[in-house]
RNA sequence: GCUCCGUUGGUGUAGUCCGGCCAAUCAUUUCGGCCUUUCGAGCCGAAGACUCGGGUUCGAAUCCCGGACGGAGCACCA
């Protein structure tokens, strides 16, 4: 008999083989600010440090300098910080180059890689036909002679391949190349080298040499841990476990980094920020929370399976955290104004509501009513003549035409009648808003006067409206950004 | 084309390795009801899934074969 299946915990799911304490890293290309992609594997990451404990590292991949953009390195920093992972060491790839040529030496010396110096097309035909090029079988003098001339070498002269399997049946896997030259400035350290080492090389050597017990990556890079295994071999040393993840895809944001760049440049968007973006600060700028993406991250899991994520399910995560947190406001939006007849002087005055009705120890807001008021277009519309309208917390008012009529303001009265109850703001005093929407557009309305203490960054709720965050206040207006209902 | 990999309700997941306790988990979503001067939350109830076809077996979401669909890779990018 077998024994039966351990009990799984809820949530993430455990990492396989993990013996003691763990040891990651998150190594992003800096092309540019982290997206939600970038997320998945920042979060897991974190998460399995914190499960098992040990140390996650950060790495930067800077060894294609035509890849490199100069502001990502602060960018993907300011992300994870966001992101709240946080890392105990860090390395940046470009400064680790003489590590990278002492173990392409080393790997030349016990003949696992050889130099080569065939024309591109003429080595993968042969490879495509498991047939070893020329210079595999050459003295190893020979490759440490044309290791050492490769840094004066021009580009494409010459690169270092690793020995693998040449009959491998999968083509890609086939004595990879290891170190080229690019003949390119490299945003940190200028011109000073020329022969960079390709990802799976410098990956490896430092997966090893970092003791990294698990690699978390993209299915995207499944040949890639199948060729990096012959390098483990080569050197003797122990293969980390690979965890491959699938893709993630965001409902409406297929864009990569490349793409939104270009877009960026056009003048399409407004920034890496743009609410249209997949990136974490436009996700974090249109009110997201950390804690959301964490929760679908963590929900989500590792697995290899792709994964299409709704922004409803985003929505969802985040709204049970802003629920509790975001306080209450009233926003008209394409207001219309209403000028209310006879509305009695003893109904003019302050009305106060609480900031959130959960917790009244938050204190309250105060709405002056006054018969000049905004309300909806929408509102205004639905209710149609010689119905009842109530204002929150205030009055009850009928159309007639043009006009508008005080009716009474007894709350039971208005319910009734059936009639909508809605949010309103007085014509002095309120505040203009530019409400930028997920798609861009913008929905101009008005926002109660007491809306000025907020500050930016502030989230909150926009009774009947939904979710915001105020992502600017000049003297005329307030930006806010809507998140979702 | 070649090489790999995947497919559980609308969505995201658990379960698949080691077949029975799975007429399938949890969350979200949707729809009702209660409550509530917004939305939501909360509480109650409901809806909704094993890609398909064979095979093995007393028994298959789970194992085997085949098909469909989807994805990734096939670079001197990461």
């Amino acid at each position: 008999m077998k024994e039966k299946k351990p009990v799984k915990v809820k949530g993430l799911v455990d990492l396989p083989d993990v013996n003691g304490k763990v040891v990651l890293r998150f190594a992003p290309n800096p092309s540019g600010p982290l997206h939600i992609g970038h997320a998945r594997a920042a979060v897991l990451n974190k998460e399995y440090v914190k499960r098992y404990g040990g140390k996650l590292i950060l790495r930067i991949e800077d060894t294609d300098p035509r890849r490199v953009d100069p502001l990502a390195y602060q960018m993907m920093e300011e992300d994870l910080k966001w992101l709240s992972v946080d890392w105990q060491e860090k390395y940046v790839q470009s400064s680790r180059m003489e590590i990278y040529y002492k173990y392409a030496e080393k790997l030349i010396e016990i003949n696992e890689a050889y130099m080569c110096t065939c024309e591109g097309g003429d080595f993968k035909k042969l490879k495509d036909e498991c047939q070893p090029c020329p210079c595999r079988d050459l003295p190893v003098e020979h490759s440490i002679k044309l290791w050492n001339e490769l840094k004066t070498m021009k580009e494409g002269e010459a690169v270092l391949r690793v020995k693998t399997d040449i009959k491998h049946k999968n083509p890609a896997i086939r004595d990879w190349v290891a170190m080229r030259v690019v003949e390119a400035e490299h945003p940190l350290t200028g011109n000073k080298y020329r022969v960079y080492p390709m990802m799976n090389f410098s990956v490896t050597v430092d997966d090893h040499l970092m003791g990294v017990t698990h690699v978390l990556r993209g299915k995207d890079h499944l040949a890639n841990s199948e060729k990096q295994k012959y390098l483990y071999q080569h050197f003797g040393w122990k293969v980390p476990v690979f965890v491959h993840y699938g893709r993630l895809k965001m409902e409406d944001v297929a864009l990569s980094t490349s793409k939104a760049r270009q877009g960026i440049e056009d003048g399409l968007y407004s920034g890496w920020d743009d609410p249209r973006l997949g990136t974490i600060r436009a996700i974090a700028r249109r009110g997201i929370t950390q804690e959301a993406i964490t929760e679908l991250m963590m929900e989500i899991g590792p697995k290899i399976s792709d994964a299409i994520v709704s922004w409803k399910k985003v929505s969802g995560l985040n709204r049970a955290i802003l629920e509790e947190t975001s306080n209450r406001y009233f926003f008209v939006p394409n207001p219309t104004m209403i000028d209310i007849e006879n509305l009695p002087e003893s109904e003019i005055g302050i009305i106060k509501r609480p900031l959130h009705p959960d917790h009244i120890e938050r204190g309250n807001r105060a709405l002056p009513l006054e018969p000049k008021l905004y309300i909806t277009m929408e509102d205004y519309k639905k209710t149609g003549d010689n119905r009842i309208l109530r204002l929150i917390d205030a009055v009850n008012v009928t159309f007639n035409g043009d006009k508008t009529v005080y009716h009474s303001n007894d709350l039971d009265e208005a319910r009734n009648s059936k009639a909508m109850i809605v949010q309103w703001v007085p014509v002095e005093g309120s505040l203009n808003v530019d409400m930028v929407m997920p798609n861009a557009s913008v929905i101009k309305g008005y926002v109660e006067p007491s809306a000025s203490n907020l500050s930016v960054g502030d989230v909150v709720q926009l009774e009947r409206f939904g979710f915001a965050r105020l992502d600017s206040v000049t003297d005329e207006k307030l930006t806010f950004y809507f998140a979702h209902k």
